[in-house]
DNA sequence: AACACGGGGGG
DNA sequence: CCCCCAGTGTT
């Protein structure tokens, strides 16, 4: 694709300041846009929508306010706070990052965007967002919506996932983003794909880049930009156990920091068809039927999980830890989806996604 | 280049 | 039910 040229880019860069000024939503991290604030909010918002992140994001800063804060505490203590957000490697590699923060840059968010960048879970997208909000570098993002907006004012036909199509968006925002108020310019064009370029009926009528957008000219912006085929998703059946201890507190298991659901709890269980399974965990289910069973829906995985009384006391299987929890104590645990739409289908009262001990 | 990695809101 | 979201790290 042809990138935009420096022109074409000062023009549409005055068009979207002179909106953004007009049009930009009033969030958290802009009332008070420090660097660690416009930091945690971005990578919360990684493929997740603006409106799901804030509650969470004020809920975080309230009780991480700083790097140092976070840094200060261990991994168990921060995941309550993104239980429920999804992608929990991103809450490991930021508390990571804020110990790296920490210890070798005396508590100071670097503001050189190579530094900044190295920093774990910060990808070029991050470093954009965080070098042009926060310290006005002229430094560009692409991200979905960007991709949106690039793609219908381009025309790209192309898959905007190869790599001649990516070295040619990254080049339009970089020439988009080189003048006056870098952070204010990314945050339009992402703020337009939100609200006025959106993926199924983009409002042509409000946009500022109206008259220069080649794909609203062709009368079917909609159909840009191209997507690939998507995968099907794997059916997955499992078995889990529902025991108690000798007090009537709940069995339940931590998952490693790895994979799926990382350090999330969850009922003891594992994939299978047979509830006798489960003896390999220690456990012997009490019925041949299942309490209840629940369905759960990860992007590249559909569970079907089939929940058995059982006795006995977990142990082994792929698990780091196991707990038996007081119903009461349930509220404070970083719960994954599955267990969490078990418990409360077996009549558990647990409280919504939490901000735990606030 | 393809895949793993969550969960929810909206058509 | 499917799509998509202020992406990153791994293979």
């Amino acid at each position: 694709m042809t990138p935009l040229s420096p022109p074409e880019a000062a023009a549409h860069r005055a068009a979207l300041l002179d909106w953004y000024s007009r049009h930009a939503r009033d969030l958290p991290w802009r009332r008070d846009p420090r660097p660690w604030h416009v930091w945690v909010s971005e990578i919360m918002c990684q493929q997740t929508r603006v409106s799901s992140a804030i509650p969470y994001f004020e809920r975080f800063i309230a009780r991480f306010p700083t790097p140092a804060a976070l840094a200060a505490v261990d991994i168990e203590a921060v995941y309550p706070y993104w239980a429920g957000l999804g992608y929990y490697a991103r809450a490991r590699n930021l508390h990571a990052a804020a110990r790296q923060v920490a210890q070798t840059h005396d508590g100071e968010i670097p503001s050189d965007p190579e530094v900044f960048g190295a920093l774990k879970g910060v990808g070029r997208y991050t470093r954009g967002a965080v070098m042009s909000i926060a310290f006005g570098h002229r430094e560009p993002v692409v991200d979905g919506n960007v991709v949106r907006v690039l793609c219908r004012l381009l025309a790209v036909e192309a898959d905007p996932r190869s790599a001649p199509v990516q070295r040619g968006l990254w080049a339009s925002a970089a020439a988009l983003v080189d003048g006056e108020r870098p952070g204010d310019l990314n945050q339009a064009v992402m703020e337009l794909g939100a609200t006025v370029c959106t993926p199924k009926s983009p409002t042509c009528l409000l946009c500022p880049l109206q008259g220069a957008c080649v794909a609203r000219a062709t009368g079917q912006p909609e159909r840009l930009p191209v997507k690939p085929a998507r995968k099907a998703a794997a059916q997955v059946a499992l078995v889990a156990g529902l025991a108690r201890d000798d007090a009537g507190a709940l069995w339940l298991a931590r998952n490693p920091d790895q994979g799926l659901l990382g350090g999330q709890w969850r009922l003891p269980g594992l994939p299978a068809d047979d509830p006798q399974a489960l003896t390999a965990l220690g456990l012997t289910p009490t019925a041949a039927t299942p309490l209840i069973t629940v369905h759960h829906a990860f992007s590249h995985q559909r569970w079907t999980v089939a929940v058995y009384p059982a006795r006995g006391t977990p142990r082994g299987g792929d698990f780091v830890e196991f707990r038996a929890v007081p119903e009461a104590a349930l509220d404070g645990l970083p719960l994954g989806g599955p267990a969490l739409k078990a418990l409360r289908a077996l009549g558990l009262k647990i409280k919504a996604r939490r901000g735990a001990g606030r």
